[in-house]
DNA sequence: CACTCTATCTAAAACGTTTTAGTATCGCAT
DNA sequence: ATGCGATACTAAAACGTTTTAGATAGAGTG
């Protein structure tokens, strides 16, 4: 506390407690303490013939040197593994976006010695708690993200520590890590094709926020091809696709009074585009003769909710294992080349389809 | 393969290979083949300089004792966890009722030194595998089922080799295991009473598949109810609420035709009410005008969707909360009481709430 | 025969932890 | 002095695996 590292003479030329690489273990601290390995473990675990000075000792230098036990070593002795596990059927239901993901993501590892371990993290609390829990108890091998942002933190943690690791998104640093991502300029890119073949000109956007990189994708994806269909954007003001349904109601509400000539809405989402087409409804227009929908969806919301709407079917499934194969690329060879991928969407416009026996 | 355990001269009193509660390692085949732990380790990783025979010999011996490498030993030795983890955020949104569940028993067991493995099954795979493997592995202390049948084997399984488990949704030995269930039974009194008190007086039951204990649950709790309302209960014929859409379209547009009179609606599920209530608006009829629907839901799909329709909240959070923890008091002590509960659902009635301000 | 080579196997160490059995030290009663 | 019982610590084993550095033996070579 007094002194810094100013002049040596002060400090016994202390060997460092902890060279570069290596992680802290109870033998670590029982080198740095004095003390026998088992001491060491047993003050830790508030054995009771562990005098109390001895404990705080122990406690002040692993949460110095940060230890952190190791769980194999854990399990290996007690034979407990600190698991527990949910069998999950894959079905093909309504599942949803994440619960699809995982589901693909371990079916991808099946087959691998690797299994999945899911860590929830509430959205208010600290991005980089559980990641650098993980890490520090060494309780896995990999790490998958999703929901990255542009500059995300946690991926920067994990290049910086050469963490092997993939995401579900890009970022700026996609050159340099592992990625799999949808083609979100394309989606636009057929959205408003799709929109224009059916005569709309005058396109009401539901944008997705803007904090992830797939939202600057669509942006520009819709402004590109609004140019060369000779089509008219108009942003939707005050919310976003993942706003709540009442929010969304209100903006869509505001902004078809005001521009009537909306013939056409394209959402990036499926529940923000029911709160649409609803809300348009409400209005007295009629989707399919006053004006049109699109939208993309991983699983077939909108497609059962909504027949009428345009929809692009957005491979969670196909994410999932291409995530699930690049983590474990990413565990084999961490300097390696990096698997990343844009999943291109093909639109299959009804249009064309051979007419259903409806 | 000559000679069954008749007679013992035959066989020179081998000891008995492996003693009943015994897991089998290396050094149990060590034991049994003669050959030292490294070579059998060799053996089984197929390294260069072990013999073809001794390989033959010793895959032989893992197979016939069933050896499956123990993880922790693996995971310590090698630095390697074998495991992937997925970061999830914990958000409020649209989860399907998997996706919450797992979110739900990871966040329950946050804290603890437990974290939750995702296991997926195809839904035409063996049922067992995936325990067995886990078992086998010893990858877990404990596991949690869902979707269990009323004589679930895994149940069976998990019982007779007293391995901690908890399931979501009752069995026939409900008295000997931990579990967690919905009050199924009350959510169809409590459906038909909301009905009945809307004048409805011939109700349509999409039924629940009727191979899990829920659906029994369900229709007591109709029979029963419809008797003390006066209400004639009509079951859909060709289609469960777990079936196909368009299965339960034409089901309900049969069953619509051939009994005009029918005036509610009461489904175990979110999607099939959708469906039927489409169904029925394509017919002519006007929700909430010429019928009225209830059913349950996990995540706020119809309540979304469908306004006017009448549902109850299936608190899916809280029974990962519950089954995290009565996983965790399983691992503690097998013997041990057995936690387990009913969710007695709580409806709110729309005509008894204070009028909304639309 | 001695030497080297190769093929096959083994002993032992190591990973990090917890726990068992024990040791040393001291005060205190015999 | 001797024995006894705490108190506070430690040495060593064990969990199951993989890997390193030999060991053994037989074959081929000079």
């Amino acid at each position: 506390m007094t002194g810094e590292d100013e002049h040596e003479k002060t400090a016994p030329v202390t060997t460092p407690l902890l060279s570069p690489g290596e992680r802290p273990t109870l033998k670590t601290m029982s080198r740095i303490t004095g003390l026998a390995i088992a001491t060491v473990s047993r003050a830790l675990s508030d054995a009771p013939d562990i005098s109390v000075e001895t404990k705080r000792r122990v406690r002040e230098c692993a949460d110095h040197i940060g230890y952190q036990p190791n769980r194999a070593g854990q399990r290996l002795r007690t034979g407990k593994t600190h698991v527990v596990s949910l069998l999950m059927p894959t079905e093909p239901d309504i599942m949803s976006h994440t619960a699809q993901l995982i589901s693909s993501i371990a079916s991808g590892l099946h087959g691998t010695p690797y299994h999945l371990v899911v860590t929830p993290y509430a959205p208010n609390e600290d991005l980089m708690r559980p990641l650098r829990h993980m890490i520090g108890t060494r309780s896995a091998d990999a790490v998958i993200l999703n929901q990255t942002m542009p500059k995300d933190p946690r991926v920067a943690y994990l290049m910086e520590r050469g963490f092997p690791f993939a995401t579900h998104g890009r970022t700026i640093w996609a050159d340099q890590h592992a990625w799999f991502d949808f083609d979100n300029r394309r989606f636009a890119e057929l959205g408003i094709a799709a929109l224009a073949r059916r005569g709309r000109r005058h396109v009401l956007i539901v944008a997705p926020p803007l904090d992830q990189l797939y939202g600057q994708d669509i942006l520009e994806g819709i402004t590109k091809a609004c140019q060369i269909h000779g089509m008219t954007p108009l942003w939707l003001k005050g919310a976003t696709s993942d706003s709540a349904s009442k929010v969304i109601e209100t903006a869509v509400s505001a902004a078809l009074e005001e521009t009537p000539e909306i013939d056409a809405i394209l959402c990036s989402s499926p529940m923000s585009a029911i709160t649409a087409i609803d809300t348009a409804e409400q209005l007295g227009r009629v989707i399919g003769r006053d004006f049109d929908a699109f939208a993309k969806e991983a699983t077939p919301l909108l497609t059962r909710f909504r027949r009428e709407a345009l929809t692009l079917h957005e491979d969670v499934a196909k994410a999932g294992k291409a995530l699930a194969c690049a983590a474990l690329q990413a565990i084999e060879d961490p300097k390696g080349p990096r698997m990343s991928g844009l999943d291109i969407p093909h639109y299959q416009d009804p249009l064309d389809a051979p007419s259903p026996d409806l």
